[in-house]
DNA sequence: GGAACTGAGCTTTTT
DNA sequence: GCTCAGTTCC
């Protein structure tokens, strides 16, 4: 590298901190170094999890901008989510300190394309319409409630034509940066040839509109760097270094975007992990990590396997597991830190008795009760699920023992009802075309103005070319409107007039202006009205949604935001234990993880099976792969042999997955209540001792042996007739997952999985894998219990 | 306009 | 079995 050339016109306050020592480099390891290190040309940062990603990353920024390489509006640096973005802000910013000014372009796919879009609006469009600059981006309830409008205008029968359904379909063409010109035939033929006609309308009606949906962010950033080689060549330019975080969940779409960025320089960086790929079924590509030595010749590949979170004995389990899946680019992920405790494996008789045991745990912990780890705080601990139904169980126990706790996900702020409607009236005080906004709240509160008044207005907009509001003029002018809906349609209209007028004097206060909004519009006065228990929770979030609107300068700066950034921030001071998704877990990170709920069914999840095969069930693993590694100290994976499902109660069989754990790395527990019946009882009679290998394969899979089991089925039977075992693998070879067989020289044992011919048999000795032919079904007499 | 009823659907979820 | 949306009925 010519130094002169590099650093030609770089100021020389610049170029003496590029000289001097980097202490931001100490202590990486050699890996992470490299990370940080390698500039120029594609690099594939393999970093498995806790391997410390995230510093890899915001290091290598600090580093490009300390050598002076790019300032920080040449950098591109694309994350997922909002929460990403803002952390890797604020880790720059701790590197570097105040004197690096904030990185204009770090942010997530959408919020960049948006920027990105607004400069060149005017060039998306199809020839008569096209967009402008103020185009409002559409959420999901928005995009159907169109999509419902178009297929009404078809009139198409709407429940043969769900107009979710079609949203969907719509979102993976887009996903997949398919427009309605270049949908292959046979996709556009979806929905008896519905498909591609919609998508081709709500796309124009999109463009009347001036709006945009999630999908078309992207897509339309790709088009318009496709069909405008001299803007793609500007972004180009400006973006000399790109870097891309959890690039194993990118879409097709992403895919393309980065192509065409990368272009040129092709100095892009791209950090993932292929074992944690869990969106392939929002459109996420795991082809595109496995692909990127390909897409990127010459590529360098920096692996991250030092683990600086977990145990030995949790990576080692981790590992094993994620090794059962094919097409790995593979990783080893090491530590040196101490051994720690094996990952603690459980059975519980139902679903209730499992919450019931966690939470005695949760407070054993608590009280540490558990010399080997001490006290641990709740926040320190949590519960990772499958299925967000899971929760109940949990909230059910958690709430009658008192212990706090916290959900993380369930709805969003931005999308309850009332901040909905409140940000409705906002929109068409910012843009009285907002015609969506308009139907949204025309109504709300109640004026008198249903299904009959809002037609009379639509059919007068359309026939003078108008938005709704303009249309709604018209009509209270013309009197088209009986009584007292004509009254408060004048009052209505008049009103948007006057907060619009207000809007835009910069010198009123927004706030107070938002505030008027909703006193005036008589949306207050709705919920203090109503006497739902809930309704003083929504006036709670209209009051802090004002609050939220102090920081920004204008009504249309914070609408702009709301659309794609806004998070939830529940500011919960008490220590809490918390629950959520294996989804929600990913990037974080406990002392001490559960994970209950692991049966065939519910996780590895049926229908993630039954649509998507062996693929399903692989990321299915990726998602256990991704709970165990939460862990930092401790894990333990339960089951429940019977659990609710859709208010019926179920039987199921242990997780495949919970058979694919190395044992050596796994403690099986004795479960609650010895001598209190069922499972327990069924222990005592065996015998069984904890580390017996007799015990252990009880705790597994046994509870269906137990005379407890036995007896739950005769009663559930002269209740409501017979419980129905899940779904279990009955092969053509004859033997289901569960049944006893015999081995001529390992004796007998449990067939615990089914693949093809080719059984999974656990015997006392341990676990082979055998093909049918070798074994023999046992005498159901013979069973120990 | 609102209570009462009916029926479908029910995995994960960000932007 | 529960929720949500849509419909019916007063």
């Amino acid at each position: 590298m010519d130094d002169s050339d590099e650093f030609d016109g770089v100021p020389l306050s610049q170029r003496a901190m590029a000289a001097r020592p980097a202490p931001y480099l100490d202590g990486l390891n050699p890996a992470q170094r490299a990370a940080v290190e390698v500039l120029d040309g594609p690099v594939l940062m393999l970093a498995g999890a806790g391997t410390g990603k995230t510093r890899a990353l915001t290091t290598r920024i600090a580093h490009l901008l300390m050598l002076g390489r790019a300032r920080p509006g040449q950098i591109l640096s694309v994350t997922f989510t909002n929460k990403a973005a803002r952390e890797m802000k604020d880790r720059i910013g701790r590197l570097l300190g105040e004197a690096v000014e904030g990185m204009p372009w770090l942010g997530t796919f959408h919020s960049i394309s948006v920027k990105i879009l607004r400069r060149h609006a005017e060039l998306i469009g199809n020839g008569q319409l096209h967009l402008k600059p103020g185009f409002t981006i559409l959420d999901t309830d928005d995009q159907i409630r169109l999509m419902k409008q178009l297929i009404q205008a078809e009139n198409l029968d709407e429940k043969r034509w769900p107009a979710r359904q079609l949203a969907h379909l719509i979102d993976g063409w887009k996903n997949r940066c398919l427009t309605p010109a270049n949908l292959p035939k046979g996709e556009a033929g979806a929905f008896d040839g519905w498909g591609g006609r919609l998508y081709a309308a709500y796309q124009e009606r999109l463009l009347t509109l001036n709006a945009v949906d999630f999908g078309d962010l992207l897509m339309h950033c790709v088009t318009l760097f496709q069909a405008h080689p001299g803007v793609l060549r500007g972004w180009q330019e400006r973006f000399r270094y790109i870097l891309v975080d959890e690039y194993q969940d990118t879409n097709i779409a992403q895919y393309m975007w980065l192509r065409l960025l990368a272009q040129g320089h092709r100095n892009i960086c791209c950090v993932g992990d292929d074992d944690q790929s869990i969106y392939g079924w929002r459109g996420a590509e795991v082809g595109n990590i496995l692909r990127f030595g390909k897409d990127f010749p010459g590529a360098q590949v920096i692996r991250l396997e030092q683990n600086y979170r977990s145990t030995p004995q949790i990576l080692a389990a981790a590992s094993g597991l994620i090794s059962a899946n094919q097409g790995r680019l593979g990783k080893t992920l090491w530590t040196d830190a101490e051994p720690g405790e094996k990952v603690r494996l459980i059975g519980h008789w139902d679903s209730e008795a499992e919450a019931r045991w966690i939470g005695e745990e949760i407070e054993a912990f608590q009280g540490g009760h558990r010399a080997a780890l001490g006290q641990v705080s709740l926040d320190q601990m949590a519960i990772l699920v499958r299925a967000s139904h899971q929760m109940r169980a949990f909230e059910d126990r958690f709430m009658t023992i008192g212990l706090p706790y916290r959900v993380i996900g369930g709805p969003r702020f931005y999308e309850r009802a009332e901040i909905r409607d409140a940000m409705a009236y906002f929109r068409l005080v910012v843009s009285p075309s907002d015609d969506l906004a308009f139907e949204r709240i025309v109504n709300t509160p109640k004026r008198g103005l249903g299904d009959k008044a809002l037609q009379t207005i639509q059919g007068v907009a359309r026939q003078n070319g108008v938005p709704l509001l303009e249309g709604a003029r018209i009509v209270v002018q013309d009197g088209h409107l009986g009584g007292k809906g004509l009254a408060n349609l004048r009052l209505f209209v008049n009103a948007i007039g006057r907060w619009h007028a207000d809007a835009i004097d910069s010198t009123a206060s927004h706030v107070e202006l938002a505030e008027r909004i909703l006193d005036e519009s008589g949306y207050t006065a709705m919920w203090q009205n109503d006497k739902s228990p809930d309704a003083p929770g929504r006036l709670d979030n209209l009051k802090e949604l004002v609050k939220a609107l102090e920081e920004f300068e204008n009504l249309q700066g914070f609408l702009e935001h709301v659309a794609l950034v806004m998070d939830r921030d529940d500011g919960e001071t008490v220590e809490q234990v918390s629950i959520m998704t294996l989804h929600a877990a990913k990037g974080l990170e406990f002392p001490v993880v559960f994970l209950p709920g692991w049966e065939d069914g519910l996780f590895p999840n049926q229908r993630a099976m039954d649509d998507q095969g062996l693929k399903g069930v692989e990321e299915e693993r990726r998602l256990a792969y991704v709970g165990i590694t939460r862990a930092e100290r401790l894990a333990t994976i339960s089951f429940a042999g019977n659990r609710r499902l859709y208010g019926q109660w179920q039987s199921s069989m242990p997780s495949r997955f919970i058979d694919e754990l190395p044992s050596e790395h796994v403690e099986v527990l004795t479960p609650p209540g010895l001598y209190g019946g069922g499972y327990g009882a069924a222990m005592a009679f065996a015998g069984a001792n904890p580390g017996d290998a007799m015990y252990e394969r009880a705790a597994r899979a046994d509870v269906y042996n137990s005379p407890g089991w036995k007896r739950m089925q005769a009663r559930a039977a002269e209740r409501k007739g017979p419980v129905h075992r899940a779904p279990v693998t009955i092969d053509a070879i004859g033997f289901s997952v569960g049944d006893r067989v015999v081995h001529a020289k390992f004796g007998e044992g449990q067939v615990m999985g089914i693949a093809e011919d080719t059984l999974t048999v656990q015997f006392e000795t341990g676990f082979k894998t055998i093909k049918a032919g070798y074994v023999q079904p046992a005498d159901a007499g013979d069973v120990p219990f």
